[in-house]
DNA sequence: ATAGGGTTAG
């Protein structure tokens, strides 16, 4: 078989790498464990005085050679020390220890070794990798398989079936498609590991449910029975796919074929009736757990309070979530979550504050589920925007300060959300803090905007700290604002004062009244005195002049 | 002897 077909082109050959040892795999499954113990000692060099002096029996001498290979500082000599005593399933089990404590190096070197010396199996193939490909890249793990000479072991189920999970575990799905065309192809019989494996892969991609069926028909027909990895699978799937129905199908269906369910296919029904709210058959289904003597977990009855909070049942839900509390479940934000996301979206937004309240309190902390994730901050902007959707703009604004000021660092596009909240709930001063400690962040329409509804309906005393604040931050205020503002001045001819320090800032900066608004002024002059007006005009005029003459002169 | 699943958060 060849795994090119995989990735389009022939992958080097692993050969290369340990040139002259292991060209010949010398493995077939009914020679590697059928290889006579004493067989062993043609291939190492053990020292003569330990297996002729010692007292311990050939067993114990095993359990030292592998502790030995397993600890030593030294691998290499330890293989030449140790290894010729082991057999295949003993070295096996050293290679698993390896893959399991993360020790790379040594998994590969004793591999090499395994090969080099011939005591190999086609489990230390399916095995190595497996191992290889959760730790390295997959295309390392493929890299292996085409190194494989021998055709016998190139097409054992087992093997191919080590290739297929790392394929599917780095979420390349339809190169393992191609691997299963290419198997059935080559006269292999894929076994029920070969099809969970695939729908593995279904339930990690979008539309997965509609191929996992075809999988699940083709297995049948194929005479292949189902077992409770299968089942479960394929509930996890139907719950991320919104098929309850289809679950509990399956469910039923495992249940008559004798296959006792656990914590994960129950948590995967509930999962799948969370969705839907449908707390009635939640509620039974909790029973029917505990009857059957399991406990539900701290994941079990975070899916019932998902069912609660969709089916609209926030009192039992605040009661469930006390239970958790109570249990030591609710130690991360999850389950708050939850329930507060659930009462904003149905309106009840003091409540849902009372509950991001009593989180905080709680100083409830992020878990590690979270990956890199940030849940607070994420539920913190799920409510700022139900309360702002709701009219609760100050309540929002509290919650956009408990982030800000908290120790997380917080994403920039929130100063734009929790401004628009602001803005339309007319709390124009919290608006202007924003502005004035983020207006980088914040996108030039949105100042705008802000500009615009500050100079209408905001603080007269502090137009002109607003503009000063945006133009520093680099936006150019364009004569429609200047117009407002000075409108606003003439309707409030006793801010004359900030009237004429605005007009005096101006050119400072580059701006000058346009015609329109210049006109406007004069006609308005007597409010302010005509003759302080029509000086500071004239030095805008002589400014708006000066680079221009400037231009010239360079020129 | 080897290969396949494990959950919560719009």
């Amino acid at each position: 078989m060849d795994i090119s077909c995989v990735f389009g082109n022939r992958l080097q050959p692993i050969i290369l790498t340990h040139p002259p040892f292991n060209f010949i795999p010398h493995v077939s499954s009914t020679t590697s464990t059928a290889v006579p113990s004493e067989s062993h000692f043609q291939h190492t060099n053990v020292s003569t005085k330990h297996t002729q002096t010692s007292p311990l029996s050939f067993k114990t001498r095993q359990t030292d050679a592998i502790l030995d290979i397993q600890h030593s500082s030294d691998l290499g000599s330890a293989l030449t020390r140790s290894g010729g005593i082991l057999r295949v399933e003993d070295l096996n089990t050293v290679l698993r220890h390896f893959g399991k404590s993360q020790k790379l190096k040594e998994l590969s070197q004793l591999f090499a070794w395994m090969q080099r010396t011939r005591k190999i199996s086609i489990a230390s193939y399916s095995s190595y990798i497996k191992l290889m490909g959760k730790s390295l890249s997959p295309v390392e793990a493929l890299k292996i398989y085409d190194s494989i000479k021998d055709e016998s072991t190139r097409n054992h189920v087992s093997v191919c079936n080590s290739v297929l999970s790392c394929l599917v575990r780095s979420g390349k799905y339809d190169s393992s498609v191609k691997l299963f065309h290419q198997m059935k192809r080559n006269g292999l019989n894929p076994d029920i590991v070969t099809y969970s494996t695939l729908l593995v892969g279904c339930s990690k991609i979008r539309n997965g449910y509609s191929k996992a069926l075809d999988l699940v028909q083709e297995l049948k027909y194929n005479g292949l029975i189902m077992d409770s990895v299968t089942y479960g699978i394929l509930l996890n799937i139907c719950a991320s796919n919104n098929r309850c129905e289809e679950a509990e199908k399956y469910f039923k269906n495992m249940n008559d074929e004798g296959h006792t369910p656990n914590v994960f296919h129950y948590g995967s029904l509930i999962n799948a009736y969370s969705a839907k709210g449908n707390y009635k058959k939640a509620d039974e289904l909790i029973v029917n757990m505990k009857d059957a003597g399991l406990v539900p977990n701290k994941v079990i009855l975070t899916s019932l309070l998902k069912v609660y909070v969709k089916g609209g049942l926030f009192d039992k839900a605040r009661e469930l979530l006390n239970d958790l509390e109570a249990l030591g479940y609710a130690q991360n934000e999850i389950p708050y979550c939850i329930l507060m996301d659930g009462l904003a979206k149905a309106g009840h937004i003091q409540e849902a504050k009372s509950v991001f309240d009593e989180m905080n309190e709680k100083h409830v902390k992020s878990d590690g589920y979270s990956k890199g994730h940030q849940p607070e901050e994420e539920l913190c902007s799920s409510l700022i925007f139900h309360l702002g959707r709701t009219g609760a703009h100050s309540q929002a604004f509290s919650i956009y300060n408990i982030l800000r000021y908290g120790k997380r660092t917080m994403c920039k596009t929130h100063h734009e959300k929790i401004l628009h909240i602001l803005m339309d709930g007319k709390l124009l001063k919290d608006a202007y803090v924003v502005v004035k400690d983020n207006a980088r962040s914040i996108p030039r329409p949105t100042i705008k905007k802000f500009a615009a509804s500050f100079i209408k309906f905001g603080n007269i005393n502090l137009i002109n700290d607003v503009m000063k604040v945006i133009h520093s931050s680099g936006y150019k205020i364009d004569q429609g604002l200047f117009e407002m503002a000075i409108s606003r001045y003439i309707d409030q001819p006793e801010k004359k004062d900030l009237l004429l320090q605005l007009l005096q800032w101006m050119p400072g900066q580059g701006y000058v009244v346009d015609s329109s608004t210049r006109n406007l002024l004069l006609k308005n002059s007597k409010l302010f005195g005509a003759q302080q007006i029509a000086e500071t005009l004239s030095k805008q005029h002589i400014f708006s002049k000066a680079p221009r003459s400037g231009e010239m002169k360079d020129k």
